[in-house]
Parts: structure tokens; sequence; C-alpha cells
DNA sequence: TAGAGCCTGGACAACGTTGTCAGGCTCGGG
DNA sequence: CCCGAGCCTGACAACGTTGTCCAGGCTCTA
């Protein structure tokens, strides 16, 4: 039996390649690679005569084939917690703004803060040998990712530190910002000041802490368990978290906001209770400036932090940037209302 | 003079091929390929020193020329407006998760509400052979696609139905839900309305326009022009098209806006007036219920039209789906307060 | 013990593109 | 009239992987 064969430029699940577009327009195969890459040595009659078998066909270059030939794919990956998060959008919207102007394509993939839920996205992203990495870790140990630092694949970390290799990174001034809005509250008169948070183990959550003590122990305040809460994160248990720490032993007349979502969830407890309570965000939340009171934050600005991450990596691209470095970038103090409330004691 | 080779394991910005862990294992080429897909045929012990020439290389898959030789990417494409908007983060999760349940990878593009952007991604991400494409479209025409669907590549619209080509599209009811919005108004006893939205190019803002025409027409309101305010879109325009409404010659005592982003910058212009005027909003917004009043809107779903859109795609893929259809999700109208308020007159 | 059948491993072509190189053509100058 | 230079064009290999197919060695059965 005679087989039919398998491929055919009109057959449905196939398509046209330079290969029947040169038959079409009675050219070499290199001519069409010519045309379709806008390479100089092709005569205008010969250029239209390819340009319509190209329109006729609906040829699309096919850049698999492409990139295995160049090595290059024109392409960067960006792992982050989660694209949902206000504070990621911007910030992957900006890495995509400087991969545009480069003509690169973004890669996107949310690891959900689970270690290896980071390592699978990454190592899918360098099989598919994206030309650089942006990542939001949420592991903290990246020697996986040695082979391919190894072989060139350009890496700024964001947010966080990389655990035990040795790469660029790109973060806020956790500690500062935090010391700030704490020491903010202090000046106007906290002495007892809650703090909840995100677990230690995460690189910003651990130094927002530390921001939170410093500013205690310069204000030469002991500070109590009991007015500290790590690790939660749903909304359930930072509620609890917040109201035991309002109405314990020895309550709380401030509140520090670890991120931002903790930062929404204490504005809902907040807003029930009968007296006031100061409470200072780390994170701009939206809309912050309408509430009443307004929220004080300690605003870190995602796309800049995003547009400078991006700069590097294509720096490193470039061949411009050898050396990793650790750049922190500041936070900003926003002044709204919630931040100045004076303690009710 | 002898050339030195180009390619060795170890140089740096080159990357070990399956010939390399070949060579190293001291097996056959089809055997590491075995080996590195899980196919069955291969000795434990074989398999052994497969997996250590692996790791001792730092071995990893090239996958652009496994695409080129199996033909789909595992990977799908996402093109929405800008990824910076509420809006667009919990949908492009949405899809990442349908994606990733499939085993695939989400390529992302924003096409700034630019028709020629959005061509430009769609057909990079062609080029790249993803295997589908979500679609938010900036354009009203997209023949330019009709290649890529003979082809096979999987497409759903989403938001906003494709031009001039018959495919799948994912929806909210904008219509229904302006009009339901705009009749809640009524209801409570507006009849000077004001609408505020985006450019009636766009299908989602032609729809809400048509919505909130036909409830007042329902209602026996003739409309007049100064009520509404189309094609603005910039926090400044919006600020003086409210500004206008509320001080013409004609007042409204409510307002509808067409989405989040006018909602936000109306909330704003109420907050300072004198006269407390009604407002209902397209879209929900973060904290809208801890605001004062609370913000009534018309919400929709977007997480859940991102996972529609994107087990539609799948669907496609899996040949379960053929003919295109439309899929209207409903909106749900939830009353906060500022779409309550009385007329004052 | 021979033959059939199974299991393991490897040689080879193909996927669609681009870099290299050489051939053919035209044109101008000697 | 011939030759070299310069321009277009196309044949061919290579990129790294997977599918096909076959060889060789083994086990099992008649």
């Amino acid at each position: 039996m005679p087989q039919t064969p398998l491929r055919s430029a009109t057959r449905y699940g196939t398509r046209p390649t330079m290969k029947d577009v040169a038959a079409r327009a009675g050219v070499g195969l290199k001519t069409v690679s010519r045309v379709v890459n806008g390479e100089p040595g092709v005569t205008p009659e010969t250029e239209r005569r390819v340009q319509e078998a190209i329109d006729a066909l609906g040829f699309r270059r096919n850049d698999s084939a492409r990139v295995l030939r160049k090595g290059r794919t024109a392409s960067i990956g960006l792992v982050l917690e989660d694209l949902a998060d206000p504070f990621y959008g911007p910030l992957s919207r900006s890495v995509e703004e400087v991969a545009r102007a480069h003509g690169a394509l973004l890669i996107n993939g949310s690891s959900a803060e689970d270690p290896e839920r980071e390592q699978e996205l990454v190592l899918a992203l360098c099989a598919r040998r994206v030309d650089g990495l942006v990542v939001i870790p949420a592991g903290d140990d990246h020697r996986y990712l040695e082979p391919e630092l190894k072989a060139g694949v350009a890496t700024v970390f964001v947010d966080r530190p990389a655990g035990h290799i040795d790469a660029d990174v790109v973060l806020s001034d956790n500690f500062g910002g935090a010391r700030d809005g704490v020491a903010h509250l202090i000046a106007h008169g906290h002495r007892r000041i809650g703090f909840i948070g995100d677990m230690p183990r995460i690189h910003t959550a651990a130094e927002r802490l530390r921001g939170y003590r410093v500013a205690m122990e310069d204000a030469g305040i002991p500070v109590t368990d009991s007015w500290m809460s790590l690790g939660v994160t749903d909304p359930e248990r930072v509620r609890r978290a917040a109201e035991e720490m309002l109405t314990g032993p020895d309550p709380v007349t401030a509140i520090f906001a670890g991120n931002n979502r903790v930062t929404v969830t204490v504005i809902r407890v907040l807003a029930e209770q009968a007296r006031r309570v100061a409470l200072v965000g780390f994170d701009d939340i939206e809309l912050a400036d309408l509430l009443q009171p307004g929220v004080t934050v300690v605003a870190q600005d995602a796309s800049d932090i995003g547009r400078t991450a991006a700069e590097r990596l294509f720096r490193q691209l470039d061949g411009t940037l050898v050396t990793p470095e650790r750049i922190e970038l500041p936070t900003r103090l926003i002044t709204r209302g919630s931040g100045e409330i004076p303690p009710a004691d």
C-alpha cells in the first residue's frame, strides 16, 4: 500500500517550512532564509516572489529550529511567588518591558513559595534554554543552578539572596525599612508594638523582623514574645494573632505588619476594635490613602526592582557585567494617618 | 594552523549534550535519551552509569531540539493588556495553574492595548510554536491568525471576541452586569446617572455602555450626552469628566464606572464632594469593603475566567473540542453601601 | 540442541533552520 | 577577447534530540 506523504503544506496540523516556500517560489532554501531574516544579497524581484509564496502559504519561521542553530532563544524566565499577588504584577510587567526592549519574550512561573516547585520551574526554563533567569527564591539552596551558571545562563535573584551560590541579587532594604517604620511608631509615643510577619526562613521576613528588633532595642524597649507572631500568613491565623496581641495581658498599642497580605487583614481587625490602634505596614497597598484612617506604609517600588533586575540581567548577557553584586534599593515611608495615631493606654 | 575544537563540555558558555554524556558513560546516544526520558529497556546498571555521567557533567536536556523533533512545545502563550493591572494578575495565575496541570509553561505578554503590539506578540509566540494561545484582544481584526488556526494552534479569546475569525471566546456578561448595576441605582431612586467608560471600540466598554443605555431605557429615562463620558481612561481625564457631570447644568446623583481604574478615580473625586453621590463600579477592587462607604460593584471573577479559558484551550488540544463557542460567565452585584446611597436632589 | 522470541543497546535519519562555501553570472578594464 | 572582481544564488553540513530499525545475546520451549 503506497503511503500518502505525511507532510503537505495544506494538511491540517502541519505548517509550511522554508523548503515549501522555496519550492513554491522556485528558489533555493537559503534564499528564503535570507528574505525571512532581511539579509542582503537578494534581488528585489526574487524577494517579491519569495514574499508572495510566504504570504500564500502562511509561512511562519520555526523559532525552535532557529534556536537550535543559533544558541540564543531571546527569551528570559521569571520565577516568582504568585502572579496574583499585587506586588508581583507590576514587577513582572517591568521585567517584561525591559525584555521587550531587548527583543526578548518573558516566560513566567509561580513557585507558590514551594522550594521544590521553584527548582522544577527553574530547571524547566533552563531546559528551554532561556538566555537568562530572574528568580524570586522560595528555597534557600540554589546549588542546583551551578551547571547553568557555568553554562552562561544570566541570573539575577530578586527580593531575597540566593543560597550557597554567588549571584546577583536586587532587593529592597527590608531591614532599614522595617526599622524606620517601627521607629516611626516609637516616635509617636508607642512602646508596646506588635509584629506580625512571615516565617523567618524567608529572607525578607527575617530582615524585617530584625529591623523591628533593632528599632525596639535602639529605643531601649524590651520585647515580649507575645508581641511577635511569626510564620502566619493565611488571613484566619493573622486575624487570631492580631486579636491576641490586642487583648492579651500586655496589649499592644500599635502593630507593624510584615507584608501586604498581613496589613490587609490587620486593617480589617482594627476596624472592628473600639480603641484606636496604630498601624504601619510593609509594602504599599492600593487605595491605602482612601481608607479611614489612611494606611501608613513602608513602600517598596516593585516596578523599580523589576526593572533594575532585568537591566542587570541583560548587562550580564552583554558581557558588561561580570562580578555578582548585591543591590539594595531604598524603601520609602509614606505617612497617611494610621501610623500617627497616638497610643491609647 | 590547527583549529581548537569549538565545543568541549567544560568550556564556559557551552553545555554538554547527550553525546557527551554517552561518551562519558560509555554507552550509545539513544541509551542516554532513554534514561533521560524514563523510557523502558535499560538495565539498572546501565541506567546508573548514565545517571552518574549526567550528574557529573551537569547535563540538561535541550528542549529546543526536543521540540523540533516532537512538534509540541508544552507551552502556551497568554497575551493580555497589562500584567500590572490587578484584574490580570489572578487571571494569568489561573491560566498558569491549568497549564501546569497539563505540564505546560506559560509565556506572557502585555499588549498595552495596542493592536499592533498584540499582533507582534501573538506572531512571536506562534514562531516559538506555542501549543496554544489565550488572547485578550486589543485589536478588532484577527485574520492574521488564520494560518495559525489552520495549523492547529489552539486559541481562546478572553474578555472580548475575536474579529473576523471564528474562535472560542470566554467573557463576562458585560451587558447584563452593567444593566443590572445601573438598574440597581435606578431602584434606589436615581434618574440622573452618569456613565464613565473606555472607548466603545473596545468590546467590553461597548457592551457595558449598552447595558447602561438599556437599563435607562427600560426605566423610561431619557439619557443626556453630558452624562456619558466615553474613551477616557487616564486618571486626569476621568477626574475632569466626573467633576463635569457633578457640577454641570443637569448634575448626576449617581455614577456608573465602566472599569476598575475609572472606579478608583471616581472614588477619589467623590471623597472630595460635599454632597453624597452614589457609585457602582464594574470590576471588583481590593479593600472595597473597607472604604467609607463600601464600594458597590459588579464583580467578575478573573480566576474563573482564566481557568475556563485555559481548560477550553487544553480540551481543544485533546481534540475533545472542535466547534468554537462563546461562553459568557455571569457577573455578581456586590452591594456594600456606595450603590445604595439615595439621590440628593 | 536448535529455533523462536525477548530484552538491551546502538546506528541512522529526520525535525527546520542558519553558516559556510563554492559556482555561475554580469560587467568593466586591459 | 579574456580575465578578475563583485554580486546572487543554492548545496550542504550542523545544531541536539527522538523515532525507527536492526543486531546481538540471552532465555525458554519443543
